[in-house]
DNA sequence: CTGTTAGCGCGTTCAC
DNA sequence: GTGAACGCGCTAACAG
């Protein structure tokens, strides 16, 4: 057994008041008390139970982490800025994967409030309304992070989609493009800030005098490439499009590879463009021109937000939505057209 | 304020040790009493204070997580398995990196015992003697899993990395290639597992009556590929390897990526197998063969052993090393040389 | 400066 | 079956 407060009191012949007055530097002792405790404390090792503690002071010094899958690359970089800032002022992350169910989600938001968090954050994909009033009731403070949706229950941390967009469709256009097609997720679609990122795109195109056109892809896996590169086949063929700019990485890796799997020359035949700035982006060749989500930022943010609302619990009600910028990392993906004039 | 266990005790007009009761079904109760007691809860919304209940029963239902680097994606995935499992035992995971510092993780093997985690999994590529050490003297059942080292002082879950990169090689040799060349990080040399791979691979060449043949490469990026090509590059252009056993998944990628920069033919003018299983692996072109390492079995597996310390904690003192299989995954990026003949 | 006391919220004797 | 009382390890008044 762990020695307790009592063992450190009885050694240093102090009372246990005494004790706890030295471990929290909480009320003068005298140097000689001091001194004894100390040495006891030493000659015990003597580590304070925390769960004790907390049950007393209320504050657990933990902040709960609900993600949609900690196996996701996305996050597990977000988390690592909500881990580091959080170590820094001495909290720990109690940890979560819902896999994307909104019951599994209520359920953590149950046992973290019964395990005393302080507050929760959340790194999901979803929007869970019934999740969020859920802890407004319970009154824990909550950050959210959401690569798609915008919430306005909760205090939210992300990037300004649709500036990316349009300055990455910019981009495109002052290298010379002109036909530049949209790839975008079908499924995420209107509900999702997929919508903000195709708007950037429209706006920047339309102020350009350019027509925007924009082909929907049903998910992201090679097959959802193969298949919207058959249903596109002949366009892409006649060079319709001078350059495809993906909403995610990942699909615009996929497409490279099943064009030149059908004989077509990338970026020769067709430039890309992809959003989030993954390692496979730097990896691949051509190296993908792509928006680089600052995760590790977003990861930061969040959680100072979240100490932030812990401190004036009541004063800081502005449930407000933190935009970071982004990056456009220019690589060798998308052609300069003007370079053939 | 959130309701107490008074709150519904008074309610249900009973003790509160008849609510304890019905919370933990641990003696019968009347089911008039219970018919009360569950309704005030109800009512009451109310949940048990598990900061409490920890303080008495002595079980936390925590287990603590050091890893290395929860941004890395290894150790995301095996995490996932911790997680998981964790999860169906009803245990929660507080998770922390070190970021490889020993001394940090000493500073949170302390944080953890100190918040009465009641078993702590080690995922990090150091050997950390000093924090085992520690984690005795504390008592606290811990699992390492590590992918370099071989530690005799805790129960360890890995791959039997010999004899995966000894089938491995076997492959190649079965794919008509007999001038294989092994490629190691030098780094990790010694100290780490990165020998028995070598040793597998040597072993499987001898056994062929072929001549092993290894290139040492400083690190993982893409300027130590290069280096290494440039080094080799007369032997490469020789053909005096018809294939690269490169001990890392990122390695061959990176070497694939330069050969190619070079004008060399990949895979045509030289093979590749790597190791790992990294979703990369299945994106790069061509998808690279390679050896798959079951992480989320091998944190599925990690945590199950920790329960079982848990269980029985004097009787299964068992400081084993348990070795998971690995697959092998035939893909591209190794020419058949037999169809050649 | 210091010791005594009263809880924090809950599980668990031990009598009734 | 039930409740009163004690204690888990600690902090925070409260007197002295």
């Amino acid at each position: 057994m762990a020695s307790t407060i009592k063992d450190v009191a009885k050694m240093a012949d102090v009372s246990i008041s005494t004790v706890s007055r030295v471990i929290n530097d909480s009320k003068p002792v005298s140097p000689e008390a001091r001194r004894r405790v100390l040495h006891a404390i030493s000659v015990l090792d003597y580590k304070p139970n925390e769960v004790a503690r907390s049950l007393v002071t209320k504050k657990s010094n933990i902040i709960g982490v609900i993600v949609s899958d900690i196996g996701n690359q996305y996050v597990s970089q977000v988390l690592r800025g909500v881990e580091e800032i959080g170590r820094m002022y001495n909290y720990d992350i109690l940890l979560s994967s819902s896999y994307d169910d909104p019951e599994v989600e209520i359920k953590f938001a149950n046992l973290f409030s019964q395990k005393q968090v302080e507050g929760i954050i959340i790194i999901s994909e979803i929007l869970n309304q019934k999740l969020l009033y859920k802890l407004d009731e319970f009154k824990i403070p909550c950050v959210v992070i959401n690569r798609f949706y915008n919430v306005d229950e909760a205090p939210t941390v992300t990037i300004n989609n649709k500036a990316a967009s349009y300055n990455m469709t910019d981009y495109l256009i002052n290298m010379g493009h002109k036909s530049i097609g949209y790839v975008a997720m079908r499924k995420d679609m209107d509900r999702t800030n997929e919508k903000y990122k195709i708007r950037g795109y429209r706006d920047a195109m339309r102020a350009a005098g350019l027509k925007p056109s924009t082909l929907y892809c049903e998910g992201l896996t090679e097959a959802d490439a193969l298949e919207l590169f058959e249903e596109h086949e002949d366009d892409f063929r006649k060079g319709k499009y001078s350059v495809l700019f993906c909403s995610q990485d990942l699909m615009a890796v996929h497409l490279m590879n099943v064009m030149r799997d059908h004989g077509m020359e990338i970026p020769e035949d067709m430039s890309f463009a992809g959003f989030g700035g993954s390692t496979l982006s730097d990896i691949y060749r051509p190296k993908l021109t792509t928006v680089k989500e600052p995760y590790y930022d977003i990861g930061a943010v969040a959680i100072r937000k979240l100490f932030k609302m812990l401190d004036k619990k009541n004063t800081d009600k502005s449930e407000e939505m933190i935009l970071l910028p982004v990056e456009i990392i220019k690589r060798q993906s998308v052609v300069d057209l003007n370079d053939k004039k």
